[in-house]
DNA sequence: GTGGTCTAGACCACC
DNA sequence: GTGGTCTAGACCACG
């Protein structure tokens, strides 16, 4: 079940996107399975069939989902195109912090060991 | 000056707030210095006096400018706040890429090497 | 037996009249040869008997085979408007092709060399 | 002015990617140029904004345009993209005029003469 | 039942 | 004025 917030500026069908993107890295979603119709995670997250069907025509177009007429959704059996958008995806995010930390005035020693320290927080803990 | 690019997605409003932050971190705008006014910094860029009030108004909510009516906008004369919340934005974007990266099932060694790689890009270009 | 790509963009229906199409005109069936029945053919390949009737109903109406009531269906005994169908169909493709290719700008001779590249593909693999 | 054809199978969204596609290969709308506004191409079409909307969209992921809230919507300045979206297009219509052509019986060397044969009428028309 | 397209109309952020 | 999101409801093709 997916979990949408209302109050975040992504819309809609971008937090689908997203989730259902993060289901299938993490390997609870596999190559070949089904998704839920959408009607049914229309229902579900009551939101509106076109929001659910936006997102998984998004996905389609990216090629990590397949989708028929009158059988329904699935994982695409081949997923080559998953990991080029998460190499994307991250590789932009990496930009933007380093691009703001530098507007900030930092400068990169400072901002490779806050980095750093953040990364290897999870070492103790975990 | 600031250089506005018509093209690029974010909107204008936020190209002036980030500009004249960054002016700030790296020291070219002091606290109490003044800044243009709205109509004139307006005009010198050629867009909406609107769009330059909005930038104003949220670096003033922000408490990184002063605005007083009749007088004009200045850098603010205590920017302590305005670290803070620098660091606590970077921090919460860092942790976002971390969270991002592992839930597409990267090891935390690729994480480290890819964010290196793109923070040292800059090193040979600029 | 016909074979079903349930991953495939097409239509089930559409991919049994291709199929049988191909076995026409490779010669492994031929005039008046008779079809399986409608139901024979859907428990074969475990489908819904309205996909293989909406097959067979889509062949009949262009001359490819016959069906009478009550005895099963079978390849028309009279072929030779199909291949005129073929060739204007092929043709209109390839019109089409050259006149996308031409509107993005391609000369004739890459236009050639691109699907000649594309045709002898299957020369090393096949 | 666009063209819609509402007895194509072609969705109408699709249509006017593809139109405006072929207006850039061309050179008729260049790196930059302005696009007519959402709401005015709908009205000049008479069709819904939505519609518009949608392919503007597609096209924006596409990297071919670039959209901007309150400012309206251009040609992207960099067009790199849009001869990789052509050479797919081209390649996957080739690729189906060899596999329907090759479905119905023809030889490679049928097909090559008569590909040869369109594509060189031109020169002694035009 | 499934996915996909389109219309109509509301609302928001931005300029 | 601009683009973008969402809802509601209709219709089609497919199984």
């Amino acid at each position: 079940m997916l979990h949408i917030d209302y109050t975040a500026s992504m819309p809609v069908h971008r937090q689908i996107e997203e989730q259902i993107c993060s289901l299938i890295a993490t390997g609870i979603l596999r190559p070949k399975d089904w998704l839920p119709s959408v009607r049914q995670l229309a229902t579900d997250i009551s939101i509106n069939p076109n929001t659910v069907q936006r997102a998984y025509a998004s996905l389609e177009e990216k090629g990590i989902i397949v989708s028929v007429k009158g059988r329904g959704s699935f994982v695409a059996p081949d997923l080559s195109a998953i990991d080029r958008v998460h190499k994307k995806m991250i590789d932009g995010m990496i930009r933007e912090v380093i691009l703001k930390s530098s507007l900030a005035g930092w400068s990169k020693e400072r901002i490779r060991e806050k980095f750093l320290n953040i990364l290897n927080e999870g070492e103790t803990k975990q």
